[in-house]
DNA sequence: CGCCATCTTGATCAGGTTCAATAGATGTGG
DNA sequence: CCACATCTATTGAACCTGATCAAGATGGCG
């Protein structure tokens, strides 16, 4: 069983349309007949890649755009009046980003690519009008609010009341979810987020972030392969026991043995 | 200038309408015209009091209903798999609760009332049918699962960056503007949850909720008078600094010295 | 009035932070 | 292409904030 692995997302080349798009299918799961799909097709740009570290909209910006994430990933943070950030989600290829500036019209968050990231921007005010005539991209827009509505609570009980253990635990149980349901590997895969980023989303100095990494090593639950950042998950049960995960009775089977 | 407490709020009648109702403006803030409401009101049904403890809904339930609180208040939690609890939010007196089930068709938290409490409830059916013709109310809904995203993400940060002090103090000014913008005093209120419940929702130990408080007596913060639930907020400026709180260019003014 | 919940306070303990030093990775320009 | 500079990651040791354990105090409610 060969799995492609993260590695190998490409962009699928700037004069695709949308219906053709490999992303399609996750990237707006919309309802839409081919009819509304051409329409959403004709008003989407398709920019050139962002570099790593660059800040895609800041915290209160004025709201102008709705991307998809062809390939790549980014961070979100927010940043307290004092100048403490928090990092409050990580997003890869086939997430959108930005809906919730939609209706605030500023972005309440700020967003900074984590490798070179190339999108899809859909502009506000094409969406906007397309929203108007079209209830199941509202609909759309709703089911995916209310998801992170409930993500960030499950984030709230994870940096409330889980150990640094079960905090990291379940980070890579969580990542490992996302990658199967995008067809990626569950178990192998690459962190593109430094410690710093991935102690600053978990409530964790780095140092915990890395003396946790060399336990887990040490008890074969995981390894890193040629570099701290491609991780492989030798035991999924494990990291599933830890992580006291909300999802487990999904969680993807024949996980435990590698590609 | 004396402004009305909390504890004078009263359930305006079971018979009354949305229209006439004095939670009318805070409710539901649509900009909906005279005929519009009246279909809302239609809809509205206007149960009996829930008792002290009673659980309005629980994790995983059916979605029935959108409650807008007339008078009381309540706690919402979620469980994760191995039974452990994290409170997600406190609403009170004209808040709407139960939103972010209506696009899963399942409550997504418990929610218990901390107090008696009295709601109108507004069924699944009739307000999707109604949302279905209103594109404002669909807004309206946006903005408010949008509003939360963004409080649950300023909770992140509390609970991942903030110290014990600073947790308590964001949680007093957060309760204190709540209540100055629906027209209740911003520096004296009660605290309808117990200690427990706020050492849950904080990350921190009921006996840490209670040291802290009794430094900040010590220190003439705050005051509690006859009870260890009506609490006197004595020195806001203090309490703004050590809380490092988003919205403190919004602060009520006026609010050192007390009624 | 008395019981059980809730709240407070004290003493000890521990998980995770901080500080410090080293090792490894990445990138740049000669 | 290598040498140097810089950024990132790892590991060790001391420290500290807040948790836990334990014992009273308060208070709400039958």
């Amino acid at each position: 069983m060969t799995q492609k692995i993260l590695s190998t997302v490409k962009n699928c080349g700037t004069a695709v349309s949308c219906q053709d798009c490999s992303l399609s299918s996750l990237c707006l799961p919309l309802s839409l007949d081919g009819q509304d799909i051409d329409r959403l097709d004709a008003i989407i740009k398709r920019g050139r890649p962002f570099q790593k570290n660059h800040t895609i909209w800041r915290q209160g910006d004025d709201f102008h755009s709705v991307l998809a994430i062809r390939s790549g990933s980014v961070k979100s943070f927010v940043t307290s009046p004092s100048g403490e950030e928090q990092i409050v989600g990580f997003h890869f290829a086939g997430e959108i980003i930005g809906l919730n500036g939609l209706f605030n019209k500023k972005y309440p968050i700020t967003t900074v690519a984590l490798e070179t990231t190339t999108v899809c921007d859909i502009p506000y005010d094409s969406l906007d009008a397309l929203a108007d005539d079209l209830p199941e991209l509202k609909d759309q827009i709703l089911q995916s609010m209310s998801q992170e509505i409930s993500e960030d609570q499950q984030m709230m009980l994870l940096l409330s009341k889980k150990t640094s253990d079960q905090r990291l635990a379940t980070f890579l149980v969580s990542l490992s979810e996302r990658f199967h349901r995008r067809g990626y590997s569950a178990s192998r895969f690459r962190l593109t987020m430094s410690r710093n980023d991935l102690g600053n989303f978990l409530g964790l100095a780095v140092e915990t972030i890395s003396r946790i990494f060399s336990k887990f090593q040490q008890q074969e639950i995981l390894r890193f392969i040629d570099s701290s950042r491609d991780i492989e998950l030798l035991n999924m049960n494990k990291l599933y026991e830890l992580a006291d995960y909300q999802d487990s009775e999904n969680k993807p089977c024949g996980t435990r043995n590698v590609s």
